[in-house]
DNA sequence: ATAATTTTGGTAATTGAATACACAAATGTA
DNA sequence: TACATTTGTGTATTCAATTACCAAAATTAT
């Protein structure tokens, strides 16, 4: 079994995360969203400090620390989450990160760029006040 | 710079490999086509042997040996190719391996299996004869 | 002040893909 | 027959990305 549109664990808990604390609207610490999302706290830490060096988030440390949105909701779409994490989505008519084919015509044809933005097109269209 | 089709260079190989077998309508070697594909010999040939497994390809030892197209080339199509490098593409509707998202309501539509779906049908209608 | 809690940042471990290597088996050529 | 060539198979190494862990810093509550 293989897939063609990849999410890594980062990426997804950054997503889920997000949508989490927008809909508490309070304060959320990583454990409850590790327990939420069922994963690693320890990866649910690296990727939420990553959002706040983003400026998607506020955190606040000590008892009853945790992380807010920086931002409103309406104003943060799954794309800008999305890249925070994995960068940029990149636009192109190929796979290969070079242009090393030895074909004069691609044979993904535009493929790989019709699905990428078309991705792109609709994660940005997901703003997290849709998910409160 | 992130991509959301991501090929692996193996299924690279694998594609332009059976093109260049089914262009060049004669047995073949390794070391053609890693030349042509800019790749190590030794990637291409485990590629290969794999193609062989999966009915794909004949191969031939020895001087003048290599591989040559066992079935009509507009009898294989890009798709086959791929999931026998790959093993056959997931249809899911979200993109987690396993059913843990805390939301009833998935963030991601069906836009995975839209993209998926459309990869696929794409794939499918990519006969090598088309290349020839 | 002290202790408990939580983020922060640096580092370590894991994983999977890609690459490299070695030797056996087969086959054509001289 | 002897030799050179090429695939077949298994293993080993390298490399990068991802994921996991740990100790320090900050903050709140008692
Ligand atoms: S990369 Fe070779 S055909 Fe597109
Ligand atoms: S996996 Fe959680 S919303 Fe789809």
């Amino acid at each position: 079994m293989s897939k063609v549109v990849t999410i890594s664990e980062a990426a997804s808990i950054a997503m889920h995360g997000m949508i989490i604390i927008a809909r508490a609207n309070k304060v959320t610490n990583v454990l409850e969203i590790a327990e939420a999302t069922l994963t690693s706290k320890h990866h649910v830490a690296k990727v939420l400090q990553r959002l706040v060096k983003e400026g998607f988030l506020t955190s606040q440390r000590g008892p009853t620390g945790g992380f807010i949105l920086k931002k409103e909701a309406k104003k943060i779409n799954l794309l800008s989450i999305y890249e925070a994490i994995e960068g940029k989505i990149e636009i192109s008519n190929c796979f290969l990160d070079k242009q090393i084919c030895p074909f004069s015509m691609c044979f993904m044809n535009n493929i790989t760029l019709d699905l990428t933005v078309k991705f792109k097109e609709y994660m940005e269209t997901q703003t997290l006040d849709k998910y409160i």
